[in-house]
DNA sequence: TTCGATTGTATAGAACAATAGACAAATACG
DNA sequence: CGTATTTGTCTATTGTTCTATACAATCGAA
């Protein structure tokens, strides 16, 4: 709501420092477009009256998004969005990271963070349809995109079925590349389940986010041809940067 | 991760006050079942050293939470979960609110809060097929379960196609019934774009939230039997409350 | 009843957030 | 060049959050 005039609100002793608050506002604002449509930010004392705080606490918001790469502050001339865009992300029966993404940005790269052969636990057995306690892969990783992080993932897989996938993946660098040395062709996304939540610490310092950040969480299950599971995974995406696009077209 | 002994992380000055970072933490957990998972919170002393803050500090989290109807302490007894359950809202092509939840909540119910004619701007007339500036029925609705409210709906309807669609709302109480009375007796979700955000204050109002709470925002098209678009709608529902399940598997 | 465990209340000081005013430094433009 | 506009830095003051310590009130069980 409104572009120009109209006093944005802000909750004072909630819990949330107002220089967060309208950190977030500007964020999302600019996300949408409504502002700095032109590539340039209303000048602070402007933006202080129009939220109703000091300059100093405006220029506290300003900074962080500065910091988060959002914004572009050049002494005696302005602030300027430095990147506006989110990424939407297809969720379909044939989600894949790196193909849904291909068409909207230049740099896409995965890494693997860590990986470790552990035991199941209740959730990741129930997830592969395995027994609890059953030895299954863990990888971490992180996806960026035009060098920003978006994703990051912790992905479970048959440790029987599946030995030394984290290699796999390591080498070819790809989910699907890497089910193809075990002779997987094709795959399927069976079910998604999304929810969103703050970042917590590990999640903050991956994607490189300030404290206060969202995430969506979408757990999965990818099923092979025959409809056995074959990789139980959740992954954290950045809420600023993505959105998570749902086909329920006729398949 | 952990249920017991390790450190929780909490950031300070990081604009967020540690007590509502804590107070989010514990929903979270509790909402996993990885906290109180016996209905009993462990003792404030106990929490207050596993996320390394003042007893007191903790205190105000378990009192937010108290307020949000999560848990309720009892002097001389202890702290104790008061309500645990995520709702699983599915979205698949027959997708519906109230069929989706009818199993898991007793009580559920959705209010019209506002209509209005209005003429569509650029992003409804896209979603609903229609040229920009033509006449649509807006809708304003709040969904209930178990007296709390779950999601907030903002719906567009060509208003040439389906004129006083409000008035057949509010009657039926129903976006299925209400399409009904126009002879539309099944509908299809097409597509829906999930993305989240911090709640805006008409949002903490009007779904009773407190500031820094986190909204999962759900845009969706439904089209009748011929492909054609009869609802552009915009929900957000409470993230702590609910979770969104994509069911891809073959239909 | 007595005791231990637990939540509730009070008070004071330290750390942080927000306001206020003044001025410096860089840029754009006549 | 000189001026207006804009962001950057500094200092001081006030209010909120967090810490620290102490003690009261309630409950359950020995």
């Amino acid at each position: 709501m409104s572009g120009q005039g109209p006093k944005q609100a802000v909750t004072r002793k909630s819990g949330v420092a107002l220089w967060r608050q309208i950190a977030d506002q500007i964020r999302q604002a600019v996300s949408a477009g409504t502002l700095g449509a032109d590539g340039r930010l209303p000048p602070e004392m402007v933006l202080s009256e129009r939220f109703g705080v000091n300059r100093h606490t405006l220029r506290s918001a300003i900074a962080a998004l500065v910091q988060e790469g959002v914004l572009r502050a050049e002494q005696g001339r302005g602030t300027f969005v430095e990147s506006r865009q989110k990424l939407s992300y297809p969720i379909s029966a044939r989600t894949r990271f790196s193909t849904g993404l291909r068409s909207q940005t230049r740099d896409r790269r995965s890494i693997l963070l860590a990986h470790a052969v552990e035991q199941a636990s209740q959730r990741v057995a129930e997830g592969l349809g395995l027994a609890e306690g059953a030895p299954v892969v863990r990888l971490e990783t992180l996806s960026e995109a035009d060098e920003r992080p978006v994703s990051r993932a912790t992905s479970w897989f048959d440790a029987e079925r599946f030995p030394g996938y984290a290699e796999a993946y390591a080498e070819t660098g790809s989910i699907t590349l890497g089910f193809q040395s075990y002779g997987i062709e094709d795959y399927f996304r069976k079910s998604t389940l999304v929810s969103a939540r703050h970042a917590d610490a590990a999640d903050l310092a991956d994607l490189k986010l300030s404290a206060g950040a969202i995430v969506l969480v979408a757990v999965a299950v990818n099923v092979d041809t025959q409809g056995l599971p074959i990789q139980y995974a959740e992954t954290r995406f950045v809420a600023d940067r993505v959105e998570l696009s749902v086909s329920t077209e006729a398949q």
